[in-house]
DNA sequence: TGGACAAATCTTGCATACAAGACTGGAAAG
DNA sequence: CTTTCCAGTCTTGTATGCAAGATTTGTCCA
């Protein structure tokens, strides 16, 4: 369903094209990933896409179920309740100690938030959720750190895929104010408002969540079945399978 | 050196028993971990070692130089302010939000101060360095969230590592006396109180670190040269040899 | 028509074999 | 005595082969 492979993909790592790829919200979670088909794809053969899946999985972004496959996470409730409970500590904490914004920290953070504005305007949810959670990468990188750049990179995977499970209804207009509202904070030299606020602000996001909802083994069967939509025809040349891990265990 | 099989080493995991040897302090940075020895320690093949060694890398905690060998990470200079940032923020975070304790948590922490007071004591600075580390971990644990657990105990074994490193002296009572001025502010209900004790803490930690000190690549060999001093004769049965990953490159 | 069974086909798990680069030690030349 | 070079030995990098389990699908029987 989700082509990986834009690009020639010789020449990028497996592991950033498939963590692109969720960063990007072009991949499910649940969708399986092959290992011949990823040798395939990027012309090497299995070892190396094993070990690409190995650090993937020491990351939460893929797991494996014995003999039946790799799978991109399918974050549980739970586990999204952490890997919010982790993100609101961890950016209260980023918020908190932000070095006064530089004017071209500042164009960066106001481009970003432009782009939302544009994509919330033409109605492109994929990019959206891209954005969204660009917008939580964006602030750690202004803080120069590469470490915590990282820890966010990967908890805004999940979040992302968690998105992708869990989001009922995708309120972005309120996202986009939440994020209005923090670079404002951050403008004003006001960095424990900035704080205060993006706190609530994934509050709302996580309020925004409907946590009960089963995973549906049925999704991508009723979505290829579906008659057109909006959204025009899906590319055809797809090499990864849409297999979702769910398969045979239907509701009775 | 550092035997990294105490009890019967089929069970436990390879990268388990990596991480806990770094945990502990009984392994150096910059040990070379060859996957031959790894292996026959393990009785798996060369393929499970290196998936292990694959998704240690992923998190910082070995590095791989091509063609010549694993070793446990030598985090740079620049990298050790990074981990001491990050932590910081996460810190901050995390004391910010810690829920009033309950009675259960209150000893438990209480212990652990007390096993620190112990250590200091025998002037047993493994076990120091292991307490010292496994005290953050022991907050992380508090707020009961595996996501930020996880961070946070990388983020230690990185510290670790760093200690390991740069650590001139290591002033044991000063860490130990911050250590209890943030539970005393946690049992005063002052949250904010601890989480900017936390901070000025891991300051401290950090100011006492001599970030100017090169890598010696005689380590090793000056230790095992050096006649026995107050710790007693290492360990004789050691599988895993204490090559360094520098060998040549000597100061001129 | 419905259900159970079995074979065929897929998947990953793991070990092994071989290739290629890095390092070591010794011999030869200056 | 010092330096250079080369072969031997080590290391990891990578592909491949085979085994074992899971899944699917086709067939047979009630």
């Amino acid at each position: 369903m989700q082509d990986l492979s834009t690009s020639p993909p010789q020449l990028q790592s497996i592991d950033k094209a498939i963590v692109d790829a969720i960063l990007s919200a072009r991949i499910q979670p649940g969708t399986r990933l092959s290992e011949n088909q990823l040798a395939a794809l990027f012309s090497v053969s299995r070892t190396r896409v094993r070990e690409a899946m190995m650090r993937l999985e020491a990351r939460c972004i893929v797991t494996v179920s014995p003999r039946r496959g790799w799978f991109v996470s399918e974050p549980s409730a739970e586990e999204a309740r952490h890997v919010y409970g982790a993100r609101r500590i961890v950016e209260y904490g980023l918020l908190r100690s932000m070095p006064a914004l530089t004017p071209s920290d500042l164009a960066a953070l106001h481009r970003h938030l432009e782009d939302e504005k544009l994509a919330i305007a033409s109605a492109d949810r994929q990019r959206l959720t891209c954005l969204m959670g660009d917008f939580h990468i964006r602030l750690a990188e202004i803080v120069g750190n590469p470490v915590l750049t990282e820890v966010l990179r990967d908890l805004t995977a999940r979040t992302i895929l968690i998105s992708l499970m869990y989001q009922s209804d995708f309120h972005a207009l309120q996202s986009h104010e939440g994020h209005c509202a923090i670079v404002a904070a951050l403008e004003a030299n006001a960095p424990e408002q900035a704080a205060a606020l993006a706190i609530r602000h994934l509050d709302e996001v996580e309020e925004g969540l409907d946590l009960t909802r089963q995973p549906d083994p049925l999704a991508d069967l009723r979505r290829s079945l579906q008659p057109e939509t909006e959204a025009g025809p899906r590319p055809a040349a797809d090499m990864l399978k849409t297999t979702h891990r769910h398969t045979q265990k239907e509701n009775p």
